[in-house]
DNA sequence: ATCGGCTTCGC
DNA sequence: CGAAGCCGA
């Protein structure tokens, strides 16, 4: 950026900070540090946008023409997809971003983790590409409450934590470049023997593993360009509990193919779901898909939708074909949940020896 | 230095 | 109610 500025001495040029609502470096822990732990770095992060908010910046008048990428095939490699469910300009974005706000930021908390349901903003492929802002996100949000974040109720704050947790693994970013470099954040981590076995890496790719909730997410995925946050953490930890697969081959399989693929974000959630990250999950506590399917995909509807196959199976089953009569277009699963999840908790015991 | 507390839970 | 260990003030 600074070569092309300086080849370039007769063009006005101006930057903002626009890709976080606080810019890297200025959230620090009492001693200068970066925050690795969420809850404290969100407190420090209130307490400075309290003081500091500035809004979003006004970028018209400076000759600026709105941000229009043509199409996303660049973006995600979905050559099949139905993408018509992102903004892919920033007029569109922002009608989204209204839509939201006007309809759906008042019940967010209570509908965000199902994902049968349009209960999330969907604004993420827009913030990666920089359609929207996060700033311009928090002021709508404002303007609709008609008062600050930090006086916001809980239900609609809840969506503002999720803009903090995107500054949060931002943030990480430049305070731990490591990250940024294919490593893990606890590098006592970086010796657990991944089993990485090519056929469970194709079968968790293709949606063939066998478990609905993780095949309908993995389906989607390829399928829209775009994952429910709920089915990513539920995904990422099969695949690395239950698979034992490294977590960066399911890294780079996002990378790929989400359209709101996004280096700090997703190496984040990848890091936190296979307790290797910054306040990362306890190792120990790993999701069981059935019950994760059966608490927040209650009637099996989201599964349904992309495992047609399932439709035969009664909806109380839906989560667990296997204890009915299978599809016979339908795999079994390719592990022993209670067996493999036994198997990876003993592979991290193992690294503190 | 001590100590409260730690996104998303399984069983 | 179990389950590591350590962050951050």
């Amino acid at each position: 950026d600074h070569q092309i500025l300086e080849r370039l001495p007769d063009v006005a040029v101006h930057t903002y900070i626009d890709r976080v609502l606080l810019q890297p470096g200025t959230v620090l822990t009492g001693d200068n540090r970066f925050y690795s732990v969420f809850s404290p770095f969100k407190r420090r992060w209130l307490s400075i946008y309290e003081e500091h908010a500035t809004g979003p910046f006004d970028v018209n008048g400076h000759g600026r023409e709105s941000v229009k990428p043509s199409t996303w095939d660049p973006i995600c490699n979905c050559p099949d997809s139905d993408l018509s469910l992102f903004s892919t300009t920033e007029a569109s974005a922002h009608e989204s971003l209204d839509e939201f706000i006007a309809q759906r930021l008042t019940d967010y908390e209570a509908n965000r983790n199902n994902p049968s349901v349009l209960g999330t903003s969907r604004l993420s492929g827009a913030l990666a590409r920089g359609l929207l802002s996060p700033r311009q996100c928090a002021r709508a949000a404002e303007i609709k409450l008609n008062r600050p974040i930090w006086e916001f109720p809980n239900h609609a704050f809840s969506w503002i934590n999720e803009l903090i947790w995107r500054d949060f693994y931002q943030h990480l970013l430049v305070g731990f470049p490591k990250l940024s470099k294919n490593k893990a954040f606890r590098p006592e981590t970086e010796s657990l023997r991944w089993r990485n076995d090519p056929s469970d890496i194709d079968a968790w790719k293709n949606g063939r593993t066998g478990i609905p909730i993780v095949d309908a997410g993995m389906r989607e995925l390829v399928a829209t360009g775009w994952m429910h946050n709920r089915v990513r953490m539920i995904v990422a930890q099969f695949l690395t509990k239950n698979l034992l697969c490294d977590w960066r081959i399911g890294e780079a399989h996002f990378m790929e193919y989400l359209v709101d693929s996004d280096l700090g974000s997703n190496n984040g959630g990848w890091q936190w779901s296979a307790s290797t990250g910054t306040d990362a999950a306890p190792y120990f506590r790993v999701f069981n898909p059935v019950s994760q399917g059966e608490t927040h995909d209650p009637n099996a509807d989201y599964v349904t939708q992309f495992i047609p196959e399932l439709a035969s199976v009664p909806v109380k089953r839906r989560h667990a074909p296997w204890t009915a009569t299978l599809p016979d277009q339908y795999p079994a699963p390719i592990v022993d949940l209670k067996s493999s999840r036994q198997r990876a908790i003993d592979a991290f015991k193992e690294l503190k020896s």
